[in-house]
DNA sequence: CAAAAGTTTCATTTTTTATTGAAGTCTTTG
DNA sequence: CAAAGACTTCAATAAAAAATGAAACTTTTG
């Protein structure tokens, strides 16, 4: 039960800290791939808790509401970054921080780097087919330059795979 | 003169289509690296552009304010994307982008990515005398997990040079 | 199978981040 | 050297993003 909301904060402020620590770094780490702070305390809670929580835990000590919480978990469990571990004789899920850290940045690089890079070329062959419309002295100069930016992204497109493997190693 | 405050908007939606697909694409290439929108807007510009371009151009043409166009120059001359370009008989600033896209993927590596690795794995030093005081148990599962982080990040670190040296190359 | 527990969803509110533009500074020029 | 032009700064405002929590939904249990 939320009884959170009947007394608020109850046991906020009951971090120790190792665990401000610990949420402190993932929530910085996390925001550089886009997600929120939320989402960090709940990583960085998980990452040095010796038992696994419920969300109510994660509520109650991280004083963050019941939605954030939902929500935060459903992220984290859509990059694998948590799992739901069974508990005798507790209805609730409760949750453990996957230590493969690799996955936050597989996530990332599949699902924001990648499709980014895939787009950007795509406009690229749009801007050429529109630079050809252009007076002969313009031209020049816009393929010149989409063709330095296309080079550019390929290079980085063909490191990725190299990337994903190197961090998975 | 800054008219544009006069007649709002004047040359507002003058916009190329290809202008406008270069814009795009900076802003989301921009996005990523934590620049903001008005800084990504004034590169796309600049970088189609066939000629230099004043404040005062890019402020009519991209509709954005005096303030966001300074400031948003100021950025990209910090990372070295834009430079000013000397225009005989006119007293403003010119700017052409700085095509060598590489600087900004350093400037991010080295003012972001690299300085977050240098503070987690402080942190984690930090950590790690705070897990000492733990009971035995619970001391065991942190400094497990302390240690597979460390050497992750370790990893990281010892990966951007290489990143460096390729994105540059 | 109804009540309770656990969880999710999403419209609203709060917080954070970015933009605006008026006031101020510095620089050029007549 | 004063006035105008070019640019910068920053307090106020607007826009975007994240958090909240009540209502709805699902699952379990007596």
């Amino acid at each position: 039960m939320y009884s959170a909301a009947a007394t608020p904060g109850a046991d906020r402020g009951t971090l120790s800290a190792l665990e401000i620590e610990s949420i402190e770094l993932f929530i910085s780490f996390f925001k550089l791939i886009g997600l929120q702070k939320s989402v960090g305390e709940i990583y960085g809670l998980l990452f040095v808790a010796p038992q696994a929580l419920a969300m109510d835990d994660l509520i109650a000590r991280l004083g963050i509401s019941l939605g954030a919480a939902s929500q935060g978990l459903k992220v984290l469990r859509t990059v694998g970054a948590v799992k739901a571990v069974y508990t005798p004789g507790d209805r609730r899920d409760h949750y453990v921080a996957d230590l493969e850290l690799s996955k936050f940045a597989t996530a990332f690089i599949r699902e924001d780097l990648k499709p980014r890079l895939v787009r950007a070329l795509e406009r690229i062959d749009t801007m050429e087919s529109l630079a050809n419309k252009l007076d002969p002295e313009d031209r020049a100069t816009a393929e010149e330059r989409l063709e330095r930016l296309k080079h550019w992204l390929k290079r980085g497109e063909s490191m990725l795979p190299w990337l994903l493997k190197f961090l998975v190693k």
